[in-house]
DNA sequence: GCGTTGACCCAAA
DNA sequence: ATTTGGGCCAACG
């Protein structure tokens, strides 16, 4: 197995792992699946995606990628992820409950 | 090796 | 709030 492969692999579990009712953001699963760059997620998504639930990955500021904008907004809401125009809001459902991450203290 | 093109992110103006 | 510019990584011609 190569590298890249194990990569795209790690970032689909990541996605699969997302759950319902809740989002992350491509920096968050980048950073998770210790991906190069967020935009490898993107591409990842783009090409493999098809099966996973894409439509719980937003950017960075809580707002769905240009193409897909109504799709992805319109299962969120189907979900009980409501949005403010096109904005989610990601302090609310943020996906950071579940992530392996050691919390320096709080705050 | 170089320029283009993405489901990206951030800071500055 | 929007635009601009830089950084990022991989794939393609």
């Amino acid at each position: 197995m190569s590298v890249d492969e194990e990569l795209h692999e790690r970032v689909r579990e990541a996605i699969k792992s997302i759950p319902e009712g809740s989002v992350a953001t491509y920096g968050d699963i980048a950073d998770l699946t210790k991906a190069p760059s967020p935009r490898l997620v993107g591409k990842v998504l783009a090409e493999d995606g098809h099966d996973l639930p894409w439509h719980r990955v937003l950017r960075a500021n809580g707002t769905p990628a240009p193409h897909l904008a109504g799709e992805q907004l319109a299962r969120l809401r189907a979900e009980g992820v409501l949005a403010d125009g096109d904005k989610v809001d990601l302090r609310r459902h943020r996906w950071a409950d579940v992530v392996p991450e050691e919390e320096p203290g709080l705050f």
